[in-house]
DNA sequence: TCAAAAGTGTTAACTGTACACCCATGC
DNA sequence: GCATGGGTGTACAGTTAACACTTTTGA
């Protein structure tokens, strides 16, 4: 590689990361330390490194923030309106992923002032065209959980049918028929039943299940079709 | 804007071009004619000039080689590993559409030295990661048209029952039921019986269909489900 | 007469959806 | 008792999938 520079000046990537918390579906934004946008919220971004790939760079941007590793993050769309960027003409390509809000600590990076978990439905002004591509995200996301499993590292490794419900209407924001709810998933044969019961709040005690890793995976790769 | 230069240099667009043509799928190829590539086959691409936005270099790679305009491409992926590209950065945003082999002459652009329609089952070996992008293209594209109406631009304006299935059994390498593919499509409500009979070859007469273009519009947007 | 395409009809199997219903617990 | 969540059953409507069958035409 013969760059001298250490970043491609016209290249950044945004993440747009969703935190799941109980029944709300939440995004991570951080606080402009520099430049015109100071003190403004935007999406966790960053220039993209000369020896790093775009997935590398996501993860990096990710990891800074969260101290989360080794999750996928799936390449979303690539943005480059002429005017998108103030003054300069910048490329982004951005991210999108969904981490468990309790699992971590979030932190700002050092050129930023601040880090948070927004309400999805409570979001302040965002900079540039930050707005568009969180709501391009969005369309995205649920997309892939109409079509893919989802929950791994998002509940806890054994869980109840109440719990995975409602994973599926807060980040889908539509009720679903328990009965239904319950046979669908049952259906796609990678809820393992722990034979185990689980005590909570007052009411009857509830079974607990967790994903059968194998079969999640394969269904990663075939597709679902989640149709309630 | 203040870019001194014409192109970004280290930014580039590829255009997967699909072209329907009867019963076969194929895909627009130029012979490179500058570089180490010299002489071999890879998908249309161009640099990115410093004041147009992706999807503008896009139709620009298009409209060079095909002299058509106006038709959407869609963005796919960036691909950007670090040695995709021999002895130097570079990155690339694809792009893939498709359109009749018939409509229009192609042409190679000035640094090329031939361009072609080939079968997507006898493609030569392609340069760089064309040969993945072309494959990523390949799936985004038959995705598409399980969800979402196409025909328009592919087939003459009136067309029949059999031209419409041999459109879809082509791109998708799929047989299907005559009667059951026939009512699938009557009852997405976006043909128009023409009133009006067509003589072909060796046997009886058949209706003609148009799309109805409010509606196939409509059900862009909406999506489809094509599940036969 | 036969092959090829045009077109209709029928049926079984499966899925989505909307419910009604009972169980267990704690206030 | 009643609210909350846990859990089963059922029945209708609609769709998918397979295939049998008739019609028209030209070679």
């Amino acid at each position: 590689m013969n760059e001298p520079i250490d970043v491609l000046p016209q290249f950044t990537v945004d993440n747009v990361i969703f935190g799941y918390d109980t029944d709300q579906l939440k995004i991570l934004l951080v606080k402009h330390g520099e430049g015109a946008s100071v003190g403004e919220w935007g999406l966790p971004g960053d220039w993209l490194k000369s020896n790093e790939t775009l997935e590398a760079a996501a993860e990096r941007i990710l990891f800074n923030r969260t101290s989360i590793k080794d999750i996928p993050l799936n390449q979303m769309h690539t943005f480059s309106a002429i005017d998108r960027y103030p003054g300069k003409r910048i490329i982004t390509t951005a991210y999108y992923t969904v981490i468990n809000v309790k699992s971590q600590k979030i932190a700002a990076s050092d050129d930023e002032l601040d880090a948070g978990w927004f309400n999805i439905k409570e979001l302040p002004n965002l900079i540039f065209d930050h707005g568009d591509i969180l709501q391009t995200g969005l369309e995205k996301f649920r997309h892939q959980v109409r079509h893919q499993p989802i929950g791994i590292n998002l509940l806890p490794e054994k869980f109840t049918f109440f719990q995975l419900q409602q994973l599926y209407e807060t980040i889908l924001d539509q009720k679903f028929d328990k009965p239904n709810f319950r046979r669908k998933m049952l259906s796609q044969n990678y809820l393992v039943n722990c034979e185990e019961q689980y005590k909570a709040g007052k009411h009857r005690t509830a079974t607990l299940y967790r994903f059968d890793s194998d079969c999640y995976r394969e269904l990663i790769n075939q597709g679902f079709s989640f149709n309630l």
